[in-house]
DNA sequence: CCTTATTTAATACAAATGTGCTAAAATCAA
DNA sequence: TTGATTTTAGCACATTTGTATTAAATAAGG
């Protein structure tokens, strides 16, 4: 009997081996002889577990929304939307290494799926996800009638979501600036400013985060 | 004496020939061979140009950040302050095909400047200008008047930055569901959110936007 | 210790890459 | 028209690319 090998865990390894290549190199610089040596392995032996380049980016891809959709998965919920809410996604945004690498790569895949078609569908459907916890997000808050009255759902949806990764790209791009306490600060506020005044913020010292500072000259 | 040519015309053109053929087929393809092709020129008259890749490749991304620069330049202001701030955002953000372009180009720069230290400095220079447009924007508020009291600043102008580019990332993965009309909408929602109520909105029809929609169930 | 199925390594090859070099073409002053 | 000078085109060359093929190493069953 051969040899035996865990094909999963060999694959595993491989992906993340790409996520380190391109993080360090770019993903143009991420050919299989690149990644083989990154993994320790050789080209023929990597061949073996992906038969095309294609293959072992797509997979590498979908490693990284797994990624996250596990840490989604496992985050744990008091109960209190006002503190889930804040901790479910800071298990999304980049607000440590890991993240931080998961959050490049992942950004690295997003621009290339604009001109390759075999990455397209995994981002529309990484996409509608992340999307759909939004929408989840207003239904429990609506339900719990925290919400300010009039809102526009659809908009506000849009406006979270924007708020959700166009903190994780300036974390990403400026990590001296978009530190973990600034998008967790940003998060809460965002998240304060549509409920209602008083209901909020249950076990959380009120308006704490509301310092007066006066805006610089520019 | 030698042929004429309009050397910084002929450099804007292999710029958006650059621009091209990244949109069409991604930033790994934007080979010499391949932008000269898409120019119309040959790969040694291009080199005339530009002695090296990276040269170009800089001189590209500089390009475009100068077309989004002229673009926000040549905004006409009507002195109303909740009129002006969309119609400045609205140039920046990808509401029309040309704009589009320009920021699914932006955005190919900006994931290689995180591994190519030759396009990092732009990259920095122009996040710093963008977001002291939101500095500006608040300063101008506050001195109006209009900004509900008690906002932390810092916090503010990172989370509208971050509606901006959540904004323009989503509108270029999802140009069907993040339309120009859902762009301004959400923009002006923001803006109002930020703004004390009655006082907003000259010439604007007051809270047009705010219908209660329920949320569906997912 | 063998046998055998499987993994691994190494080599091969055509295609594409960046860049250097040379000769032809084009243009304006004389 | 002539000539000077720059632009243009084309080829050359070493490297890197993806993929195919082939031989060696490995590990489990007999």
């Amino acid at each position: 009997m051969p040899k035996i090998v865990d094909h999963e865990l060999q694959k595993a390894k491989v992906a993340e081996a790409t996520w380190r290549v391109i993080q360090k190199h770019g993903i143009e610089q991420a050919s299989v002889r690149n990644i083989a040596e990154e993994a320790g392995i050789s080209v023929g032996s990597m061949r073996h577990y992906f038969s095309t380049q294609s293959e072992l980016l797509s997979y590498s891809m979908k490693r990284v929304s797994e990624r996250v959709s596990q840490r989604i998965y496992d985050t744990v919920f008091s109960g209190d939307l006002m503190q889930d809410i804040p901790s479910l996604l800071h298990e999304v945004l980049p607000t440590d290494n890991e993240k931080r690498l998961e959050m490049e790569v992942w950004f690295s895949f997003v621009v290339k799926s604009l001109s390759d078609d075999s990455l397209r569908t995994l981002r529309h459907q990484v996409d509608d996800e992340l999307r759909s916890i939004f929408v989840t997000v207003f239904n429990g808050l609506s339900e719990s009638q925290l919400l300010l009255p009039g809102l526009d759902f659809a908009i506000e949806v849009e406006r979270f979501y924007a708020v959700l990764d166009g903190l994780a790209i300036h974390a990403v791009m400026r990590p001296e600036r978009v530190t973990p306490e600034v998008m967790v600060a940003v998060i809460r506020r965002h998240l304060l400013s549509l409920c209602q005044p008083g209901v909020h913020s249950m076990a959380q010292k009120p308006d704490s985060n509301a310092k007066k500072e006066q805006p610089r000259d520019t």
